[in-house]
DNA sequence: CGGCCTTTGAAGGTC
DNA sequence: GACCTTCAAAGGCCG
C-alpha cells in the first residue's frame, strides 16, 4: 500500500513515466558502465512500480526502517528510497515523506549547498561534538585539516543491482534457511541472482540506475574516489591470497566450510 | 572493537 | 580496451 504512494511519488519525481499499455514501457538504458552490461543484453523491462506494486510473494520482511532509524549516519540517506524494496516506509504520511525527504536532502544536507541546516541524516563519521575553540587552537593546522577531512560526512555509494536485490530478499532467505551469516547468505543470492529471469533482473538494473541518477542530481560532485580508503582493507597480496589459497583455517573455513554446505537445504538453492 | 568473509556491479585508476 | 582495485550491505566470527 506504502509501496505504491511512495513508487508513485518516486516516479513522479524522477519523471518516470506511469505504465500507460503493453508496449509503451520505457526501454531501459543500458547501465552507465559498460564492462557491466548484464550479459544477457537489453531486456525488455516491466516497469518497476509495476513489480513493486504486484503482490509480492516474499513474506514480509523484516522492517528495515526500524534498524535504519537508530542509523543517522547513513548519510545521503535514500532510506526513503531504500526501504522500499524492503517493505517499509512505516505510518508515515508518505505522499509527502519522499518530497520532503529529497526536498530536505536537496535543500540542505548536500554537501557544498549554501543551506546552514544539515540535514539529520548527513552527520560526521565520528557523531563526536566539534572540539571547543580553545582546543582547537592547540591543534596544528595540519591537525585540525585532518580532522575536518575525516568529519566529513561520508556519502555512500548508490547501490547496484544485485545490492538492491540482495537487500530486499535478504530477509526471505533468512527465514527460509535460518541462517544468518552474510557471507552464506550472499553465496545463496549469488546463486539466486544467476537463476533470476532477464526481466527480473532487469527491475533491479533499472532500479539501480535511477538511484545512481538521484545520486548524481543530490551529489553532483561526489565521486566514488571520496570514499576510497575510508574502509580498512585487507592488502592487495592478502586479497590475492584470500582468492587462491585459503591462508587460515578461518579463511579455509570460509572458503570451503561453506562450499561443503553446497548440499542446500531445499529454499537455499 | 574493528576487520574479514561473501556476493555482484559500478566506477576510478593504470598500463 | 583490458585489467585491477575499492566500495556499496549484512551480520556472525574472531583476533
Amino acid at each position: 500500500m506504502y509501496k505504491e504512494t511512495v513508487y508513485s511519488a518516486f516516479n513522479l519525481l524522477m519523471h518516470y513515466p506511469p505504465p500507460s499499455g503493453a508496449g509503451q514501457h520505457p526501454q531501459p538504458q543500458p547501465p552507465l558502465h559498460k564492462a557491466s552490461q548484464p550479459a544477457h543484453g537489453v531486456p525488455q523491462l516491466s516497469p518497476l512500480y509495476e513489480h513493486f506494486n504486484s503482490p509480492h510473494p516474499t513474506p514480509a520482511p523484516v522492517d528495515i526502517s526500524q534498524k535504519q532509524v537508530p542509523r543517522p549516519l547513513q548519510t545521503p540517506d535514500l532510506s526513503g528510497f531504500y526501504s522500499l524494496t524492503s517493505g517499509s516506509m512505516g505510518q508515515l504520511p508518505h505522499t509527502v515523506s519522499w518530497f520532503t525527504h529529497a526536498s530536505l536532502m536537496l535543500g540542505s544536507g548536500v554537501p557544498g549547498h549554501p543551506a546552514a541546516i544539515p540535514h539529520p541524516t548527513i552527520v560526521p563519521p565520528s557523531g563526536k561534538q566539534e572540539l571547543q575553540p580553545y582546543d582547537r587552537n592547540l591543534k596544528t593546522q595540519a591537525e585540525s585539516k585532518a580532522e575536518k577531512e575525516a568529519k566529513k560526512p561520508t556519502i555512500k555509494k548508490p547501490l547496484n543491482a544485485f545490492m538492491l536485490y540482495m537487500k530486499e530478499m535478504r530477509a526471505k532467505v533468512i527465514a527460509e534457511c535460518t541462517l544468518k551469516e552474510s557471507a552464506a547468505i550472499n553465496q545463496i543470492l549469488g546463486r539466486r541472482w544467476h537463476a533470476l529471469s532477464r526481466e527480473e533482473q532487469a527491475k533491479y538494473y533499472e532500479l539501480a540506475r535511477k538511484e545512481r541518477q538521484l545520486h548524481m542530481q543530490l551529489y553532483p560532485g561526489w565521486s566514488a574516489r571520496d570514499n576510497y580508503g575510508k574502509k580498512k582493507r585487507r592488502s592487495r597480496e592478502k586479497h590475492q591470497e584470500s582468492t587462491t589459497d585459503p591462508g587460515s583455517p578461518k579463511k579455509c573455513r570460509a572458503r570451503f566450510g561453506l562450499n561443503q554446505q553446497m548440499d542446500w537445504c531445499g529454499p537455499c538453492r
